[in-house]
DNA sequence: TGCTGAAATTCATCCGATGACTTGGAGGCT
DNA sequence: AGCCTCCAAGTCATCGGATGAATTTCAGCA
């Protein structure tokens, strides 16, 4: 094994055995290379890969840092990986998205209080009469986060989050508006959170499965039409 | 932004816009360095950080290329991601695993061939009467690997296999050994074979449902017992 | 043809030096 | 005392160049 992957190896394990905990500085570049044995060069290799991941968090004039490690800040760098999946697996995202959206969205039915409902609700009403694709697009990511975030489980949340990159919920959007399905897909919206303000779970998770089904439709019909080079 | 993380997303960019195909090989570091505008050692940190989510392969003495980029290559990343995670969140990654393995096992059943089902069969023949910790979890993952599979989505897949990350599920057959439930959880793993086998998707994800909710609970209690400290 | 070994190519690692940024404290002002 | 300014120390950021290690390529030979 290369030396660097060497490093990034005995990092996690000072993490993973609690030799350094979340929020821990860690030596300077320069003593921790000696440590490990390797020159400082290849230890920042490591260390920039760990912190790319959001595993550590490196300040210029500061020091370097372990994160707090939530499941939030790690799942997070999934993001960044699903940024590069084009059009052919976008499917299969959204087909993961249809398993756990309704789920979570149940899970929030039955626990989010009537206040964090009214939060949600009045979310969609900051919505204008014609919004942009940005306000879209930030509007429907708010939602969802809010709905994943009343289901209590931090894991299920960033999953649900990252599992649409922002470049892929984009030009989904971006396309609906093309087609003009965007008061449709609006009104699900409502929908949704009238289910969840009603405290019915089942309503909540079949309204959230026809939502999602009917984008995966559109995306499923769109990247027909334009045949195999949607690239 | 530091001049690595503009490496990076250049990089990211290349590939994303189609300037770079999975396969692809990339121009050799000083070469890129130079267009890129920095030096090389900058370079080979924005790379190494692509080569740990497996973006990037580099293969010494022969030259960077690009991934495929197929989902279970780059999500696989996230097991070493999960790797960080202590039993205090443990709980909530089987929580979402209680939700994607039921699915995943009822598309399997909707989906597998009759050649499938016979070698998940054999696969659980294939385990002696008794088998050690490293052995069972070895038959516990492919068997969830393999029905994953039979879902049909390389997206899913992964993320099931992900999910629990290999120490963790040692942990848990270590834990399960010492409480002699293995019996259980094996004939678990039977009655969801069979009801692949069988075809009916809605019988196997209950199955899955059961076998996952009991190691939930399982662990639930072992957590409790042992109190806050299992660190 | 098929094998061997040297040369070319490319990544791996190291070293030393300089610049940039952050932090904390010394010193002075009000 | 309280506050501000500014400087010095500490730490990461980046660079250029040099040498080693692994792989591939291909000429030369049996």
């Amino acid at each position: 094994m290369a030396i660097t992957d060497e490093a990034i190896e005995k990092i996690k394990e000072m993490i993973v055995t609690g030799a350094l905990h979340p929020g821990d500085r860690l030596p300077r570049e320069a003593d921790l290379a000696e440590r490990l044995g390797l020159s400082r060069n290849s230890l920042r290799e490591a260390v920039k890969a760990l912190s790319l991941i959001h595993v550590l968090d490196v300040r210029q004039g500061d020091g370097t840092y372990v994160t707090s490690l939530e499941p939030s800040v790690l799942l997070d760098a999934m993001a960044f990986v699903i940024d590069f999946h084009r059009d052919d697996t976008v499917l299969e995202f959204l087909e993961v998205r249809r398993i756990l959206e309704p789920a979570a969205t149940a899970m929030a039915a039955a626990r989010m209080t009537r206040d964090d409902v009214a939060q949600l609700r009045a979310l969609l009403d900051k919505l204008g009469p014609s919004p942009s694709v940005e306000e879209l697009v930030a509007n429907d990511l708010e939602f969802h986060r809010r709905i994943a975030f009343g289901a209590g489980n931090q894991v299920l949340c960033s999953l649900v989050e990252g599992l649409s990159g922002p470049t892929q919920r984009a030009r989904i959007w971006r396309g609906l508006t093309q087609e003009s399905a965007v008061q449709r897909t609006l009104a699900e919206h409502r929908s949704i959170c009238d289910a969840i303000a009603a405290g019915q779970p089942e309503v909540a998770r079949a309204w959230a499965t026809v939502h999602i089904a009917g984008v995966e439709q559109w995306l499923r019909e769109v990247l027909t039409e334009t045949s195999v080079s949607v690239d």
